[in-house]
DNA sequence: TCCTACATTGGACTAAGTCCAAGTCAAGCA
DNA sequence: TGCTTGACTTGGACTTAGTCCAATGTAGGA
């Protein structure tokens, strides 16, 4: 069972076909799928399910802070399910492989006020770019 | 006369209107423009370029590492011409505002090895997300 | 000046995402 | 259990960002 429908259970989410089939697609570790790859997969289990409601519960997600979105690539958003243990991303710049990875060290310390210019900085986003090892073998 | 314009075409790039106007666009610092927007201001200069040749130049561009893509909110890339100091990005998530910004440090150090899945990491990007001072005064 | 390979054009096309009015249904209440 | 109702879902039209291509134009070398 879906610790994540668990979650969202517990905020008092109305809970339909839907909701469940999507929270179902986005269980796992290292899951980033494009909201498109999420509805290709939940038509699997829910013939009917339609884009919008895809779109529509993602967004519902985020809002919730149960889901992450990440923008690794200028192409479409993915959806990332491992919002609740702060991590970044790691990416393949041949096949787009994406791993969520936990770096040492607090980014945010390394950015000194004068290179500020007056934001309260709330969030800090890292992303490795480089080439995984199947891609690597495969050159 | 824009620096830029003097790097492409040390590179023998051939000149047209076009590019000029489009690498004049595009100098100066903390300049972040989506393609319809070099586009939008192109048009002012030279009315009849066309939104085609905004995309392919701006593609040349970042081929020859003369300007950088930045995809900071999942919507339209960003054009960054600061191409030759390494620098990140804070970024207002209320207005949109970019600056451009030099961490201390070395973010690539701050990953072990354990969490490299083996990969050759070779770029790391860094966006710093906040408030900047004039969305915090007209809370 | 002429040639030609490279650049530009505009319009059609695709991908990703949003919006909306109409229909459906989960869940609390009697 | 059967209503009721407000929240949810649907599909299709629409928007935005970007790509592609065949026809046309032109920078720069001979």
């Amino acid at each position: 069972m879906s610790d994540l429908l668990e979650r969202l259970r517990g905020r008092g989410w109305r809970m339909t076909a839907q909701r469940r089939v999507v929270a179902e697609v986005l269980d796992g570790d290292h899951v980033h799928l494009t909201a498109d790859e999420v509805h290709a997969r939940a038509v699997t289990r829910l013939p009917e399910i339609s884009r919008a409601t895809v779109y529509n519960t993602l967004g519902e997600m985020v809002t919730l802070g149960e889901v992450i979105e990440v923008a690794t690539d200028g192409r479409a958003k993915r959806y990332d399910p491992n919002a609740h243990r702060p991590h970044q991303h790691l990416v393949c710049g041949r096949c787009g492989a994406i791993r969520d990875v936990q770096p040492g060290g607090d980014p945010l310390a390394d950015l000194p006020d004068s290179e500020r210019f007056g934001f309260t900085i709330s969030e800090v986003e890292v992303t490795y770019r480089g080439i995984c090892p199947s891609c690597a073998t495969t050159a």
